[in-house]
DNA sequence: ACCGAAATTTGGGATATGCAACATATGTCG
DNA sequence: CGACATATGTTGCATATCCCAAATTTCGGT
């Protein structure tokens, strides 16, 4: 049992510095670039890679890494790939329910994400509120759009703003609509997994003329700890596969407005073939 | 010759433009994700990043592409590449000014980015507000590290909020002390170029018992538009070379305290392209 | 000098990527 | 309509990279 807790070694150390510096200088280092540069194998440079990931201090690629700096969490970049194709649809649709001139507040989400893409892709002219900083980026890229950001304090995993600053921040804004995301749709309404968004989005609502819900059906039937809206109290529901059973019979009563996005069926999934090419 | 002036496939430059919009948000995007994002073959994204990379507009690298201008700041001062040493040096040598516990205050830039990523490197718990969304992104990789975000209109260049909000915001804490960049320093003070910043740094400045102003030595003798601090009233300049002429004069009038960087030459990098053999 | 832990190298099989040639749409223009 | 250009998908194969585990070296401490 040695107690090692300092280990003095620097050549170690000293790689990892001139990792981090080489990645100030271009944006991207290759391991093969750097075993050679280094005189040491790629398993060694890979290694080190590895510890700087997991330290958050650059981002692996393969056959590289490329800066930390703006960029946003594991957890974010891989929800991201999943359901892309639905998400993506989904917010180039509801993407076209914005119309020049309008006021929106949109939320943080891998959904609500994918919306801002597809908003700042046709270039309205719009001014947004909202909570997450890759939302405002996004929607920033747009020359013609005003984007303000809500205060709060800063969450990671979800590169977003929360707490009572944003919601009282929020509550000084009156919109047209508001675009919000969500992690499950069932009878009982629309819940919410993040501590703190619940909130946020509740007063995106209140302040809003019109609620817009983008929900995957992925979420339909799932429900988490807190509830955001009541079913009677969602306006819109923006998703891609029209609900079914309970769900559907609760938003029938309560008469929520369901679009759904057209499913062209070419282009529906081809994808039962083989996996042979790269796909 | 082909007159291929406007080629009315929107496919192609729809793609192209997404790929270019993923790389502001981050500083490098896979072949494969992308494929799966955009729903086609990775030897289509493949293209597109092959057209994109000999347009100059992004890196290619293994497995994907990386920005061509790293950061968000390309229209930023274009000389901030040759800088890189100074301000890395810069922000580490600020960042061990800040201890455990500290409160402050950080604003909008590539100094005080540096001097972000630098302390978020040192795992202190500290809690800071910003204005800078990389800024909170990048202490927000630190878990230790408590960072607000204030609220305000979003400034693409500078991927910051700027504005009244922004500035009301802050007056409504206290800090240990602020750490602010500048575009210039000359005996009348310290100026900024950015319409709005010169606000924010002075709301910072009022709120802070300690002002560290971060400014290399490139921007000594340069003065601009807004007036942000006259030399009386910088506490501290953190800077890569001493002051010479009449703004040393000036500074050591109003007792201002300057720390410059040290030059350890065992610090300078060993990057001679002195390897030999192979591996 | 010896020992042991950490660091590094080595080797090999599994994947991922790149590339080029060809096949298949899809649209353009005469 | 049909030839043609462009864009994208498909396939096969060469490389590059990854990951794992064992062997080897390096280095600090006693």
């Amino acid at each position: 049992m040695a107690e090692r807790l300092e280990p003095k070694r620097l050549k170690k150390a000293d790689r990892r510095r001139q990792i981090l510096l080489e990645l100030r200088l271009k944006p991207h280092v290759r391991v093969s670039e750097l075993a050679i540069q280094f005189g040491v194998t790629t398993e060694t440079v890979r290694r080190d890679m590895k510890e700087l990931n997991d330290a958050g201090l650059l981002n692996r690629a393969h056959g590289g890494a490329s800066t930390a700096a703006p960029a946003l969490h594991r957890d974010m970049d891989e929800r991201r790939l999943e359901r892309v194709a639905e998400r993506e649809r989904l917010g180039r649709f509801a993407a076209r329910l914005v119309s020049d001139g309008d006021t929106i507040m949109v939320d943080a989400g891998t959904t609500t994400m994918e919306f801002a893409r597809a908003l700042a892709f046709e270039q309205r002219r719009i001014t947004a509120i909202t909570n997450s900083l890759p939302v405002a980026m996004m929607l920033g890229q747009n020359p013609a759009a005003s984007v303000r950001l809500s205060p709060g304090t800063y969450m990671r995993e979800e590169a977003a703003v929360v707490g009572p600053e944003t919601c009282e921040y929020l509550g000084r804004y009156n919109v047209d609509a508001c675009f919000l995301g969500a992690a499950g749709l069932s009878e009982a309404g629309v819940t919410e997994a993040v501590e703190g968004f619940d909130a946020i989005k509740r007063a995106m609502m209140c302040q809003s003329s019109a609620r817009r819900f983008l929900i995957d059906s992925g979420k339909f039937g799932r429900s988490h700890l807190c509830r955001v809206a009541q079913c009677d109290e969602i306006g819109t529901l923006i998703t891609d596969a029209r609900p079914a059973g309970p769900l559907a019979d609760a938003l029938r009563q309560t008469g929520t407005e369901v679009l759904v996005t057209p499913t062209n069926a070419a282009d529906v999934d081809v994808k039962d073939h083989s996996f042979a090419g790269t796909r």
